[in-house]
RNA sequence: GUGGGCGUAGCUCAACUGGUUAGAGCUCUGGAUUGUGGUUCCAGAGGUUGGGGGUUCAAGUCCCCUCGCUCACCCCA
């Protein structure tokens, strides 16, 4: 019972997922750079305040989710929970407007909210993450939500839909804000508790709440489209017309509003049916005033990003490939032991991966392993072929062996992995 | 933070209304030619039934506490 166990809604990846994770992670890359973005490593450490300034003090996040820790000078340190912040902190303190005409960043790594875990939930969570500064056209957003569409495609994911929206600006969202205040002032006694506090600090929330009640009495609520002014409607009809110039099918959902304080126009969500309540796979959404607020030059910008766990169990693990070592030596007795080890050794400067047991144990439980490790080749050294000077070298698909002299064995192996590799 | 469901072998599960030494499949280890894998056959290992307390002649089964997992609410990826 003095098992230490892992935490509360952190995971272990373990390596047959990881495998698999790495193969997303690999195709995200390869799908961002063709469009242009370059990796961005961002710390996991921040102090607090970053996220009080651009997430939103009210917010949910960091007033109840937040890791916080006062380190050791008394500054106060956050667990990041999420990547925006930082890379706009980073585009500032480091002038990235100055160096280049606008930027097209992006991140993979760990995010930090202490939740209370459920399906597609957890304390510990990865996000593949994309910024774009200094464009405001909306055809930056197709783009995105095109390169998304893409990646999604990529990994043959189905059944995931598009939804977005458009929340307006500074300029016209105050009068749709008092439009849904006077819409639900004289049905606030019918509202769920939630609800009727959201109408003093965000009403914009109501019209997502996810009770039927309010669902229902939110049907005839004013629509956010119907008070965008002249820009934001422009900008809004541009996207439209440019995802289906990019050929991405979406659906507009008027109720999509985004949680966190920053965003501005457009919101989207990639949402899937099959992901119980947690069904958001990717989100984002444009925020054209956060770099000013964070104390940087006024930029337009735009992100999104994509929950990893949530992406993951939409995904077939099973269409990749299992990686197999290429040689597995299997050595009986000290000297050929010692053998095993110099052989292994050889190989692995040649760039072939190859393994031995050297708990050693009978030349049957040694090809039951090899076989666990899914090994392409197997060497057997024993007595008969250190007296004759050779390995016999064994291909496990077709069982064809062979013996071939012990100084030539490397480079026999070399060539076939070189003939492998070559299409 | 609030509410529901569930904790039996490494994994997936079984054990009628409480009734003897808690079972099965898969996995694992060994064997079936003294040095040849994945199939098959045989054998073996593996559990203080999450932990603690209580009721009872008797608890995996009932009650209480606790820990953990899980789903949902809040909120969000």
């Amino acid at each position: 019972m003095a098992q230490i166990q892992g935490i509360k809604g952190v995971k272990d990846v373990l390596p047959d997922e990881a495998r698999v994770w790495q193969h997303i992670r690999n195709k995200a890359r390869e799908i961002f750079h063709t469009f242009g973005y370059s990796e961005i490593i961002i710390p996991v450490l921040e102090s607090s305040e970053l996220f009080l300034r651009s997430i939103g003090e009210t917010t949910d996040i960091v007033e109840k989710e937040m890791y916080l820790f006062d380190d050791r000078d008394g500054k106060k340190i956050a667990l990041r929970p999420e990547g925006t912040a930082s890379v706009v902190r980073s585009f500032v303190e480091h002038n990235l407007s100055h160096s280049l005409p606008f930027s097209k960043l992006y991140y993979i790594g760990p995010m930090f909210r202490r939740e209370r875990p459920q399906a597609g939930r957890y304390r510990q969570f990865y996000q593949i993450g994309a910024e774009v500064f200094g464009f405001a056209s909306p055809q930056i957003d197709a783009e995105m939500l095109s390169m998304l569409d893409l990646f999604f495609n990529s990994l043959n994911i189905k059944g995931v839909e598009l939804q977005v929206n458009s929340i307006g600006c500074p300029i016209c969202r105050p009068a749709f804000r008092e439009a849904l205040r006077n819409f639900f002032s004289d049905k606030l006694s019918n509202l769920c508790d939630n609800c009727q506090r959201r109408y003093e600090l965000n009403p914009l929330r109501i019209l997502d709440c996810k009770s039927p009640h309010c669902h229902a009495i939110a049907e005839g609520a004013p629509k956010t489209l119907d008070y965008l002014c002249d820009d934001c409607l422009k900008h809004f009809n541009t996207l439209q017309d440019c995802l289906k110039l990019a050929g991405v099918s979406y659906n507009i959902n008027q109720r999509l509003v985004r949680g966190l304080d920053y965003y501005t126009r457009t919101t989207f969500e990639f949402v899937s049916g099959s992901l119980g309540a947690q069904n958001a796979v990717a989100a984002g959404g444009r925020y054209d005033s956060l770099v000013e607020e964070l104390g940087g030059p006024p930029t337009p910008a735009i992100g999104f990003s994509i929950g990893f766990e949530r992406l993951f169990s939409n995904f077939d693990s099973s269409s990749v490939a299992v990686k197999l070592i290429n040689v597995f030596v299997a050595a009986l007795g000290d000297k050929a032991q010692e053998k095993a080890f110099q052989i292994i050794n050889q190989l692995h400067k040649k760039g072939i991966s190859a393994i031995t047991d050297y708990d050693g144990g009978s030349l049957k439980s040694q090809m039951r392993k090899a076989d666990k490790f899914d090994s392409e080749f197997v060497l057997i050294i024993g007595d008969d072929e250190l007296s004759k000077g050779v390995v016999i070298i064994r291909n496990m698909k077709n069982k064809a062996q062979e013996e071939v002299p012990i100084t030539m064995i490397v480079e026999k192996l070399e060539g076939i992995f070189k003939t492998h590799d070559s299409p």
